[in-house]
DNA sequence: AATATTAATGAAATCGATTGCGCAAAAATA
DNA sequence: TATTTTTGCGCAATCGATTTCATTAATATT
């Protein structure tokens, strides 16, 4: 059995064992450490004076009790560990540190289940509001929207679910993909692949749409044979290559939807022999950090604006919650770096 | 104002709601949520049912306070958009999920006043456990010595302070650097350049230790003008290069303690009109994923494994806290990944 | 000097779940 | 049937900080 009079021992100073040294009431401890008005001031600096003393551990379990405030919120990413989402993380988490919250992070690991789940772990524990990228394989979110009807701010973004209403942050990507191959088309390509991701994905949809559109109103034929839909990956971008530049003539330039595949695109044509930007041109996007050691062009999307957008237009939610807002879509108009995979006319 | 009948109008279903609902108390609704023995198999089911038909909330902020566990662990790096450190996060977060354990990430951003700050909010936060790889500029922490005197499970990984005594889970850099060496001394190369990174941190004083012990034991001069430490970025590499091989002769291979560098180097000696594995070779370290696509040799740290290592040499310590078991160094053994920059015997 | 204001503090309720202790009813045993 | 054991549940305290309301002391006003 262990002696009664000693305190639990193992936990810490609480604003009672400072009033208790101080013979004052908890109330004033609390006040005087939050500097509340209407506090005298002398009493305020002993107290946190003997809070220092006491090494003191502030709970801030029993203040988001009580005060029913978190400052916390949630985000909920398919990975962590791809460098867009990164970047997007650390812009949040780095704008939110600076207004005082701080943010729970979940990976949905691309899986629908493990994203219903990481929704209930972040309200379970209180946060304030919640920003996510959805999986690939969310193709519906009963949760997310009853997370926006208790009215708890709530962010999309990049990879979002359109027939959700809510706030979102996206990049323009049929624009992007517009321009792209605009740009591609003025160099003088003219029979554009698109290597592209899976169209239920709103990006990859955009992404195809603007390639379509750019085709159309440069008077270029649209060949559904040019497009190839499982293109994310190196190699998939390797064995498309493969494959359709086997027969010559079919395609002269490629517009892919990812880094990746423009990156298994570059490498294919170069074994194949095929001289790039002169006799076949490639793009990717994402503008991954290699694409520039590549001299790949590619689309970037202002990562850090991004998460910065995002991180302030949540904040906003959260503190002017009381003037419910409407739902507002905040596009971001990524930009073409045309480097030299694609530099034809002066290449 | 407002009508007084109804609960607090935003809040959720409590237990005692769900309670009153049943006409019993909130101990047996509690009890039976967490499926306590000593409670009737039909009462937990009742309780249950009209939980989810109640759509109560559980409010883990309360249960967190009372139960003293908070079932979160502290997380600190430099920065999450870092390949190494997000595979790393990724691995453990994944981990400690199937645990029953979430994570609060922070950054430290490099800066020590930051780390020390991110300690706060985490402890604040009740964690139970706390994993860190310390900033740059950290060269003491105090804080850190105050939470293990406190008994709060720590484990630094990676970039580590060794004098402070307490779990950690570090690459083995002096090896990885000795073979890596070795592996260029046996492919003919004789006067390896040593592009370091700042000597104060342990993982490039250890990458610098294997080097010059691998020179030495095989029988190689050891020159003082071929380590260069400012040499950790694509610039130092190419700044670095361009001075050290405009003099014929100097060196014919480089050891890089980053795969930037290693990359800057690649790219200047290219440029300079030197062929590589032949003339130079070029040898980085982290294996990036860039460095597959240049044929770049470099050093894979395992990246995951380390994760998981981390997370289950932290659960024990929260788990089996009673014991308090002997602080351990667990040293994970990275791997040289040769490719074509060094393949000069064969080439 | 008497009254009105203001300032500073304390007492106690509260946030919502958990849990030790004890009681009563049901089941098992004598 | 009487007694013991088991089972199931309720009461009330608790975790630690916040906050409303009331109270006292100090200052200002007439």
């Amino acid at each position: 059995m262990m002696s009664k009079p000693r305190k639990k021992d193992k936990k810490g100073t609480t604003i009672h064992d400072i009033a208790r040294a101080l013979n004052m009431s908890a109330s004033t401890v609390s006040r005087s450490l939050n500097n509340h008005p209407g506090t005298n001031i002398k009493t305020k600096k002993l107290v946190q004076k003997t809070a220092k003393k006491l090494n003191y551990n502030f709970n801030s379990l029993a203040s988001k009790l009580r005060s029913g405030r978190s400052h916390t919120i949630g985000l909920i990413v398919p990975r962590v560990d791809r460098e867009y989402f990164s970047d997007v993380i650390y812009s949040i988490e780095t704008y939110l540190y600076e207004k005082g919250y701080h943010v729970l992070i979940c990976q949905s690991n691309e899986s629908f289940e493990k994203e219903k789940s990481s929704f209930q772990t972040l309200l379970r524990n209180n946060v304030e509001g919640l920003v996510i990228s959805i999986s690939k394989e969310t193709t519906d979110s009963p949760i997310m929207e009853s997370i926006i009807a208790r009215g708890i701010p709530l962010i999309q973004f990049d990879r979002v679910l359109k027939k959700v209403r809510g706030n979102k942050v996206i990049n323009d990507n049929f624009a992007a993909a517009y321009n792209a191959v605009k740009h591609m088309i003025e160099q003088g390509y003219c029979r554009i692949a698109h290597y592209a991701g899976p169209r239920y994905i709103n990006i990859f949809e955009d992404r195809f749409l603007g390639y379509r559109r750019a085709l159309e109103d440069h008077g270029l034929p649209f060949l559904p044979s040019l497009v190839i839909e499982q293109g994310v990956t190196k190699e998939d971008g390797e064995k498309i290559t493969g494959a359709l530049f086997a027969k010559p003539g079919q395609a002269d330039a490629v517009f892919a939807a990812s880094d990746y595949s423009a990156l298994g695109a570059m490498t294919k044509l170069t074994d194949m022999g095929f001289s790039i930007p002169h006799e076949v041109g490639v793009c990717g996007y994402a503008n991954e950090p290699f694409t520039e050691l590549f001299g790949l062009t590619s689309i970037d999307q202002f990562s850090s604006e991004m998460g910065k957008t995002i991180a302030k237009t949540l904040i906003e939610c959260i503190e002017e919650k009381d003037a419910p807002s409407v739902p507002k879509t905040i596009t971001i108009e990524p930009k073409l770096i045309a480097r030299k995979s694609t530099a034809r006319s002066n290449g």
